[in-house]
DNA sequence: GTCTATAAGAAGATAGAC
DNA sequence: GTCTATCTTCTTATAGAC
């Protein structure tokens, strides 16, 4: 009686897949369904707008998968360094395992691509870069630093992380990452021990 | 006699606009040559490699652009902080002034874009982020940080602000910038001192 | 509901007039 | 050399068979 899921969620990931590797503007809809084997008709039936719903569908996706890894790394440890250094490592690994060439839910200059064409989709972007300062700020109130302070410093460790992920990936090699991981304990522990006084 | 080399610059310099707004393949070459008020018939003439070597030649003059942005900084004053606080200032003040959505040579997201398509295209952009790695690297060694350290606090550096520039893009609004501007003096003045030590 | 065939337009690229 | 008209392919999207 129910729908079978499987054409939609075959879509998605291999939508969300080809979105946060290539980009938006490179990846087609045929070659979605084409990746997913599934017929173009499935797409339109779940999603009636086309490729922007598709993309908004995608956006929310990541931003759980890239929630759920940061909260898995903070559950593991009670230092906030040592867990964004986890957290690091995890996406390092994943990077070179496919020669910096698979699914990067982290790597999110999508943003900025799909940012200049719809307002949606910016709005939704938006969100998602909300959505992870908010929680690793939250981490870093945890460990002991003011509210303020916690938002910016993640922030920065955003910032830092997406930048380097760019680098990263035009170069095919780990150093940015890991140069971004060896800077983690200074810019968080400042933090922390400017206040301790 | 001499060919008039209006259009080819006429192309170029809207070429690189546009890619280094909405990105490679956001951009069409029909928007170019409308924008730029040229027949296509001259974008092949000088360009007849087409879409590819274009991006090369936009991609290589974007090297220069920032580059000299980053001496005229770092030639006006002798502290590094103070110098690549100002590439930051000026780098913000272009993007707010266009409600960050003009020309933006250093937001090199299009790096990752290209690189998946084309491996000319990727060692092109791999040269430019090495080129601005460098630069920013000689002048941190001439404030007396070590080599080693400099290369690496000048990937770190670069990392952040391509990322900021990712946030500020998406959020259009400059708070991830200036959070990189407040966090330069702890980066680069941390290695500085240990080695003076 | 599931799928195919096709429409309408834009993409990059080219041929050839002048 | 400069420019226009056109070709092929690929894009998103839809209509309609089953």
């Amino acid at each position: 009686m129910a729908i079978k899921q499987n054409s939609r969620e075959s879509i998605l990931e291999t939508a969300s897949r080809l979105f946060f590797k290539q980009g938006y503007h490179a990846t087609g809809l045929n070659q979605i369904i084409k990746e997913s084997v599934c017929p173009k008709g499935s797409l339109y039936y779940y999603f009636p707008e086309g490729k922007e719903e598709l993309a908004l569908e995608c956006i929310s996706l990541v931003k759980e998968v890239v929630i759920g890894k940061w909260r898995v790394h903070f559950s593991g440890c009670e230092d906030p360094v040592k867990s964004i250094q986890a957290f690091i490592q995890d996406i390092t690994d994943e990077a070179v395992m496919t020669d910096f060439e698979g699914f990067m839910p982290f790597s999110f200059w999508l943003s900025v691509e799909t940012s200049c064409i719809s307002n949606r989709l910016r709005s939704a972007c938006q969100d998602v870069l909300t959505n992870w300062q908010s929680f690793v700020a939250g981490q870093l109130v945890r460990a002991g630093m003011q509210r303020s302070s916690a938002l910016e410093t993640a922030m920065v460790i955003i910032s830092l992380l997406e930048g380097a992920l760019i680098l990263a990936q035009t170069n095919k090699d780990k150093t940015p990452l890991m140069a971004a991981y060896r800077h983690i304990p200074f810019i968080v522990k400042e933090e922390l021990e400017s206040r301790g006084k």
